[in-house]
DNA sequence: ATAAAGGCCACCC
DNA sequence: GGGTGGCCTTTAT
């Protein structure tokens, strides 16, 4: 389930855990994850760039562990927050369409939504994504059949490709 | 209000 | 393979 962002400014968690691709840092309201991205350690919150404000913000790393667990290891994923501006929030929705161990490309996408000539700013809201593999931005290539770019670089766009193939989990 | 920078694409060579 | 012009949204002047 994808929740629209109403910015209540309800108390939010965020904590570290360990995934098949690295060690992630995930922030959540409530069960909702708003924000998941791959980090190098511990002290790399920063890389969080939408959420620079620590107000009501409380470690919870026990809670982190439970839900990378439910999202590597249940059929249910847990909902997520999307915040950004009306063409991004429209992106990042019909990304949500993709099938799983399939690609297609930004030009389809731009399509999709009824902008065909807006691949380059698809790409631009893609890779604004906030949320890891529960948007499937990884899904996206080129229209060349190159594999683009990657927020988190390259290398591991074409391990979450091949992941999806090995594996019969949710992601 | 304007400029510059993008996870692009179709086209050419 | 590489280069060019066009496209559209964001962000920073």
């Amino acid at each position: 389930m994808i929740i629209n962002s109403s910015n209540s400014n309800t108390k939010r968690e965020y904590g570290y855990s360990n995934t098949p691709f690295g060690l992630c840092c995930i922030s959540f309201k409530d069960e909702a994850i708003d924000s998941f991205n791959f980090v190098s350690s511990t002290s790399d919150y920063n890389m969080n760039e939408n959420y620079s404000s620590k107000q009501n913000l409380y470690i919870n790393n026990k809670k982190a562990k439970e839900l990378v667990s439910q999202i590597f290891e249940s059929n249910k994923a847990p909902d997520i927050i999307l915040k950004g501006t009306p063409f991004q929030i429209q992106v990042w929705n019909e990304l949500s369409s993709i099938p799983r161990a399939t690609t297609t490309t930004y030009g389809k996408i731009a399509k999709a939504i009824g902008q065909a000539k807006s691949a380059r700013a698809v790409a631009n809201a893609i890779g604004a994504n906030p949320i890891a593999l529960l948007i499937p931005c990884h899904r996206v290539i080129r229209s060349d059949g190159s594999l683009g770019g990657y927020k988190w670089g390259v290398n591991l766009k074409r391990d979450i490709l091949q992941w999806e193939l090995d594996n019969t989990k949710i992601i």
